[in-house]
Parts: C-alpha cells; sequence; structure tokens
DNA sequence: CCTATAACCGACCGCTTCAGTAGGATTTAG
DNA sequence: CTAAATCCTACTGAAGCGGTCGGTTATAGG
C-alpha cells in the first residue's frame, strides 16, 4: 500500500468539512458518526491537519473544525503530505526546500544511483496526481452528504 | 515513504545483472560486493524476482542469477510488483483481474466513496511511471558497473 | 455558577512489517 | 572431495499502524 488509512480517514474527513457551507464549524464526533470511523483516532489525524494550517478549530460547545480557506484553493498534496509525511518513493530520497531531488547514494563516485531515474518519474507521477486535485473536486465527487442538506440532489432529474 | 527498501535494492539487483553481457550467470555475492547490500537480505528479494519469473538461477559452483528476457522487455511495474506486493494506493483499493478498479466502500449507499477519484489518480500516475520505464533505460541511465567491463567507457571521449 | 459539549494532549497497546541475521540443506564445477 | 553457490526456514529488534483511554481546558446555554 502506496498510503496509510491515515490518509484515507484524513482526505474523509476533510471532504465532510468541505461539505458545510463555511461558517458554522463542524463537530469531530458528526464527522466520525457520519463516517463511521473512531473519534478518537480522528483527533489524532485532525490535529495534523490543524498544525499544518488546513483546518480552523474553535473549543467548546457548539465548536468543531471549519476549513482554512476555500475548498477550491486547497490541493490534495498539501492533504496528505500533512497526513503521511514527506511524499518520496524511497527512503534515499528527499526534495530539498529548492525543488531540487537529492538522493543519497548520489556519493558513489561520478556514477548516478541506478534507480534516480525511476524514483524520479514516480515521484512525478503521484504529485502531479495529488497537486492536480483539488478538495472541491472530491466533494462534488462524493455528492450530497448523509446529513440532510438536501438541496439540489444530485443523481436525481431537476 | 511509498516503496521500501525492498524495491530499492531489488532494482538495483536488477540492474546489476541488466549490466552482464547475458548468458554468464552473476553471483549475489558479487552483487552484494558492488552495491554494498548485505548477501543474506539481497537472497528474500531475489528469491520474490525469480518466483515472478523474472531472472532464472543455476545452482552450484560457478552458478548466480540471470535476467529471465532481455532488459528491454523487462518493465519496472513488474519488478517492482514483485518484489512488494500488489500496488494499490490504499487498502480499500484493488484491481480485478479485468482491469476494473474497486473501492471497498462502494457499498456507503447509492453515493461514491469520496476518495475514489483521488486514489485513482495516484494509481494511475505510479502505474504509468513504472510500467512506462524499462529496466534497460535504469541500466543505461546507471552508466558502467564497478567491474571492470570497461569497452565504451561513458563519460570520457571517444 | 453548573453542566454538557467540545477541542486538546500524551501515554499506552497489540499487531504487522521491515531490515537483517543465522543456520542449515542442496546442487554443481573442478 | 571440496569450495562455491543457490535455496529454505526460523528468528529478532525496531518502527509504524490503528486504535484506546484518561484527563485537561475552553465555552455556550440554562
Amino acid at each position: 500500500m502506496l498510503f496509510s488509512t491515515k490518509a484515507e480517514y484524513g482526505v474523509r474527513l476533510m471532504v465532510e468539512l468541505g461539505r458545510e457551507p463555511g461558517s458554522t464549524p463542524v463537530s469531530l464526533s458528526s464527522v466520525a458518526e457520519s463516517e463511521r470511523l473512531p473519534l478518537s483516532y480522528l483527533e489524532h489525524l485532525v490535529a495534523k491537519l490543524r498544525k499544518a494550517g488546513l483546518v480552523t478549530s474553535t473549543r467548546g460547545a457548539h465548536g468543531g473544525y471549519r476549513l482554512a480557506k476555500p475548498a477550491e484553493e486547497i490541493t490534495m498534496d498539501a492533504v496528505v503530505e500533512a497526513l503521511e509525511g514527506q511524499i518520496a518513493p524511497m527512503e534515499c530520497f528527499h526534495d530539498t526546500p529548492d525543488g531540487k531531488v537529492l538522493c543519497s547514494h548520489e556519493d558513489d563516485g561520478d556514477r548516478a544511483c541506478a534507480t534516480k531515474l525511476l524514483w524520479t518519474r514516480v515521484q512525478g507521477g503521484v504529485t502531479k496526481a495529488l497537486s492536480g486535485t483539488t478538495l472541491a473536486e472530491l466533494v462534488e465527487f462524493a455528492g450530497p452528504g448523509v446529513r440532510g442538506e438536501r438541496q439540489t440532489p444530485v443523481g436525481t432529474a431537476a
């Protein structure tokens, strides 16, 4: 498996938040219920999302979480990276702040690391897929939620 | 990390075999030495490659491993899959024999799984990168090996 | 003020995988 | 016969995964 359920659950959580009109915060427990996921585990995941600046929280009664910016401006590479950590195909594969790709085995004399070409291509494929997908797309793809905000019900004739 | 060192080591091993003219088998110990990898660990990896039909072995003294087919005909998706197992972005994500993509959460009523769109794209990006790369490309990219078969030394003027 | 509801935080736990080691059995060239 | 090699199984320490638990803080409503 390329990713763990942290990415799966976390993305589902983000979609759930993205469904909400905007101003009203959504409680984790309601997300846990509608997605049938353990609340206490979601707490860990949402903490990562918050630290990454993707969601904001309001504490106390009637509190909950909201998207930090509109769903159209949230690309999934940021979301997945917040949840899973740096996305690289291989341990020896860091991309530096300035966008370069490094491989720890580069010092093997002058010859290039045999696998670098392959991992670079894989890296490219993944990041392209992730950064080319916005949260808004997923929200629309998922359709209306379990909760009852059924305006313009998708799937039925207008 | 998307992949473990099993893929890294295994690919390096394949490249090492791909460097050889063809008929003479390469012993694992020589691969282990030139790639500076633990021999006994390579044994596990090469077993997977052999079971996947990517390499053939000859036992006994002067034995070793050879590619089962020319490097141009070996695509890296087969190699990585042999080493890492089924390549899917997410646990709930199987591709059936007939090429379809399945998601375990499909039964959540009639609405599609929110994350399916995302994982499908990631899957596509990865498999495209892997299946679009042949072992021959990597062998050429890596340049001449540590062993002394220096005909047409790359990097020096002809 | 009290209480219910919520976000926060850290410790813990069983399980699986990873990376590697160890020891042996079998095959084969010289 | 012996050295070199593949082959096979079992084991191990460390880390991550998926999840639980208990407790602290903050806040809206009565």
